[in-house]
DNA sequence: CTCAGACTTAAACCAAGGTTCAGGTCAAGC
DNA sequence: GCTTGACCTGAACCTTGGTTTAAGTCTGAG
């Protein structure tokens, strides 16, 4: 199995090589360093680079994401079950947006009948 | 008509007066200087500010108010037909988030029990 | 007139998610 | 062995929406 510079990562995943060092920095991947202290990645990294943007794509902030990375078996890539697990919070996660979103929507759509404005009685600007 | 001082503005709003400055900084606000330049606002500056809480709370950016608080009369408060057609825009806006974000989640249900991850096929990492 | 408290400014700092740059090192093809 | 392109690091910079701080000025009550 070859292992990959960070450029081939880079060019495989479409993020761009600074981002994989960024990424690095706060965890969120780890590499192999050679004797002349440049990165060395398994191919496994790049479906965990995929998870990362995949998750990263339905708007989960990366501090969030590099929790559940914890749970990966060391250097493993992500297993079904896992994507599995993780796909389960990600859905509530979209869900709760969503239904924030709607709330505010009805909110939004009483106030913008009623027009006020004002400070301490609607809810819009309280 | 008394004027208020940027402390007086700031409390019945309940904005800060460091934000009212960072506002009057990027053009959503403007004030009268006495000849110690101090801003001295209209009651009516009250409205404004209301205004642009209204809207920052259904997610419209700072940059997008402002342009909208261009065509406002100079120094008026928002009149009615204005509030009804800014909220005309804002409630547009919340509705594409909210059909953006169901988008989203649909490519997102598809892909959670598909599970591929792979680079250049998967919707969600592509 | 004096003095406290409110006001002024520019500049630095924060979060998130990066990009860019300078200066230096590594790896590989010839 | 040399050269070139890829790689390394830390630091600075970017956006958005502000807050904080320092140093100095104004206003109004007594």
């Amino acid at each position: 199995m070859p292992e990959l510079t960070i450029g081939e990562l880079a060019e495989r995943s479409g993020v761009p090589a600074s981002t994989l060092r960024y990424y690095e920095r706060h965890g969120l991947l780890h590499s192999r360093r050679t004797t002349g202290n440049q990165r060395r990645y398994a191919e496994a990294m790049l479906r965990q680079v995929a998870f990362i943007r995949a998750s990263q794509r339905v708007g989960i902030p990366l501090a969030e994401i590099g929790e559940v990375l914890e749970f990966l078996p060391d250097g493993g890539a992500p297993t079904p079950q896992f994507w599995a697990r993780a796909a389960q919070c990600w859905g509530r996660a979209i869900d709760e947006r969503i239904a924030a979103l709607q709330r505010r929507r009805e909110v939004f759509s009483a106030c913008a009948s009623c027009g006020c404005l004002t400070f301490g009685e609607c809810a819009l600007v309280a």
